[in-house]
DNA sequence: AGCACGCCGACT
DNA sequence: GTCGGCGTGCTC
């Protein structure tokens, strides 16, 4: 039995037999200064052995004795007074890791960014001199002016009514939002979706009432647009930004700021609904079915999830904002769990499918480019720039022999070959090796021909037909974020077109049938997502011509039907049993590891298990996996909590159990059980 | 991970 | 007797 405080922490290791709290003596020099939240060093494993925890619990000496009976070491030291894992983050954390069989540490990795000392300094200087100015004798301790003692008038959001706002927002509200299809002129000049307007309304809204707001976009072109909108509505102090590109020093102050007591507006990517922020009042995303919001790092948690989780544990307002509606936000629509707010009354783009035109000429619709499109670029010229969407970056992406037409392979590594500028050598996608004299493996050939059509190609298409136009490019390669109101071809791949300057004259959606060509479940609703996307790019009234695609999922877009599109689509999953109507596990092992983990899930309700298979191989060249098996569990939502907990005691006893590689082998084993919930790509 | 503990075969 | 091989288990 000892005396005074226990600290609970969670230890900075991967591994997963360690996720769980460790119990240490508080020293008698530390015990006025620590807190919950901070950074410490403690003794872990005899011989001195130091490394990083998160203080996660102070308790009574007392109260702890029952959890941990053995003698308890004293935490080395402080790292920093700065309490970065807030306890609302750290809860998030656990419940990320449990619900996808994961460590809590991997997800606080993802919430807390590397420490920047000198940044670290910086605040924490500040923040003493604000606590100083707070009590200095001048003040009235009192009165607390930045606080407003009645109930605010909120501000209401432009394009929708204030009572269906008020009605499904105010605090603890969930809402699956139809974005206003239009562009907007910010107070500085800049042209940017409606949607980024409504998040910053929403967020001005959200501060108004005395607390913060989380922003998520899926990437700096919409980060981009959002921040436009925030800067003409609030000051740049209340905003702090999360991105990809910042040094490391800045995403850390950015952090730090976030876990000040002033509410505030913070806008970043996936990663963006882990930060801290004090009293949160609202988590919105914009267009959450992007595919760019499933993290890449294990768990591999979808930020929508995350955002749901953390509505839950925070009581803040949650928000879906799109165009094109998700099948997950449709299932959630369905259940009763977000409800369904649209604008009040708005002007769909003017869509046209040339597939459902009827025309009588067979050729024409054939054509990447059917006649109609080549009219309205004409026209569009005319009067301003002119998007063109088309589904692959590059020259000619995908070449094949002219004689046999099999695909074009590399002779090094069999991947496929492509051609990266006009006259060039074809190189491979995969080790990048130019085929210099290529010769075809199943005819002998040496000619090519170009069997996808990137955006470089069209590009040179299009500005042979249009002699003297401006032909501009927009790829993940030449970011291009806006254009002006002059005549232009624009040229981007989809996700990636700029923003014109009071709308594009004419959009041209090219490569539609190339897009569903794609073998996943999630080719129709992305192409949706993309077209939508695009088309609300255009002026008002200006044609969206959608090339050489009928059917439902063009008249969902012609008519602007999304979410009716959703529903159809949800319940045909549904019917198969595909999520989200039901979640997934996909579970990676040699076999006999496989086995023993898959008959602790075969016994449970609503469960069952296609496979196990050969493993796919990891990666493009990767060899194929030696004799691991594959599995995917589906299961219905309610016994989630459960797979996950039995997936997750495998994970712990093939780790614990692991064998050590032969003497001398310098190979390290692959882990020998791996586990992904809800993989976008598994079907 | 990384290290101690411990249970068996071969050695001074 | 006891040295050290590595399989097993634990880390507050």
């Amino acid at each position: 039995m000892r005396s005074g405080v226990v600290a609970r922490v969670l230890i900075d290791n991967p591994l997963p037999q360690l996720d769980h709290l460790f119990d240490y003596g508080v020293p008698e020099a530390l015990a006025g200064a620590i807190r919950v939240g901070q950074r410490v060093k403690v003794p872990f494993r005899s011989g001195g052995r130091i490394i990083d925890a998160y203080v996660i619990e102070l308790v009574d000496a007392a109260e702890a004795d029952d959890s941990f009976s053995g003698t308890l070491s004293d935490i080395d030291s402080l790292v920093s007074t700065a309490a970065v894992l807030t306890p609302e983050v750290y809860e998030l954390a656990r419940r990320i890791a449990d619900r996808g069989a994961g460590s809590a540490i991997d997800v606080v990795r993802l919430a807390v960014p590397p420490r920047a000392v000198r940044a670290e300094k910086k605040w924490l200087a500040a923040q003493a001199d604000a606590e100083a100015a707070e009590s200095a004798p001048s003040r009235d301790p009192v009165a607390s002016p930045a606080v407003p003692s009645a109930e605010p008038a909120l501000p209401g959001l432009s394009g929708y009514t204030d009572a269906v706002v008020a009605g499904a927002l105010d605090p603890d509200g969930r809402v699956a939002m139809t974005a206003v299809p239009r562009l907007v002129q910010t107070a500085s000049g800049a042209w940017v979706g409606h949607w980024a307007l409504t998040m910053a309304e929403l967020a001005a809204r959200t501060l108004a009432g005395g607390r913060s707001a989380l922003l998520a976009v899926p990437d700096f072109r919409d980060q981009e647009q959002l921040l436009a909108a925030l800067h003409a509505l609030l000051p740049a102090e209340q905003i702090s930004r999360f991105d990809a590109r910042q040094t490391t020093t800045e995403r850390y102050s950015a952090f730090l700021a976030c876990l000040g007591p002033e509410p505030r507006v913070v806008v970043g990517n996936r990663s963006v609904v882990y930060a801290p922020a004090s009293a949160l009042g609202l988590i919105a995303l914009w267009d959450d079915g992007d595919p760019l919001y499933a993290e890449s790092l294990a768990p591999y948690a979808n930020a929508r999830d995350v955002a749901l989780i953390r509505q839950g544990l925070s009581g803040s307002a949650l928000v879906l904002l799109g165009h094109a509606r998700s099948i997950e936000a449709q299932r959630l629509v369905e259940i009763g769990w977000l409800h369904e707010l649209a604008p009040e009354r708005f002007s769909r783009p003017n869509i046209i499918a040339t597939a459902q035109q009827g025309q009588p000429d067979e050729h024409a619709q054939a054509a990447r480019i059917p006649s109609l499109a080549w009219r309205e670029a004409k026209d569009g010229l005319g009067r301003g720039p002119v998007l063109v969407q088309v589904a692959s970056p590059g020259y000619a992406p995908v070449v094949a022999c002219a004689s046999c037409r099999e695909a074009a392979r590399c002779a090094h590594c069999q991947g496929p070959l492509g051609q990266n500028a006009p006259g060039a050598a074809p190189s491979c996608r995969w080790c990048g090796a130019i085929a210099a004299n290529w010769t075809c493996g199943t005819c002998g050939g040496h000619a090519l021909r170009t069997v996808r059509i990137g955006a470089g190609r069209t590009a040179e298409e299009l500005g042979r037909a249009f002699p003297g136009a401006l032909v501009v490019v927009a790829d993940g390669e030449n970011p291009i974020l806006s254009v002006s109101a002059k005549p232009a071809l624009v040229i981007a791949t989809r996700g990636a077109e700029p923003v014109a300057a009071g709308g594009y004259a004419a959009v041209l959606l090219l490569d539609g049938e190339r897009m569903l060509g794609r073998e996943s479940l999630r080719v129709a609703e992305d192409a949706l997502r993309w077209w939508s996307n695009a088309a609300v790019l255009a002026a008002p009234g200006a044609p969206v011509i959608l090339a050489g695609v009928g059917g439902a999922l063009a008249s969902a877009l012609g008519t602007w039907q999304q979410a009716q599109w959703a529903a159809r689509e949800f319940a045909d999953r549904r019917a198969l049993r595909f999520p989200p109507a039901v979640r997934t596990a996909s579970v990676t092992a040699a076999p006999a590891v496989l086995d023993g983990a898959l008959a602790e899930l075969r016994e449970l309700d609503g469960v069952d298990i296609l496979g196990p298979v050969p493993a796919p191989p990891a990666g493009p060249g990767a060899a194929a996996s030696d004799g691991l098996m594959r599995a995917i569990v589906r299961f219905d939502y309610a016994a989630g909590a459960e797979v996950a907990r039995r997936l997750r005691a495998a994970i712990v006893a093939v780790a614990s159990s692991r064998r050590r590689p032969p003497k001398g082998g310098a190979f390290r084993p692959a882990p020998t059980l791996r586990v992904r919930f809800d993989d976008p790509e598994i079907f």
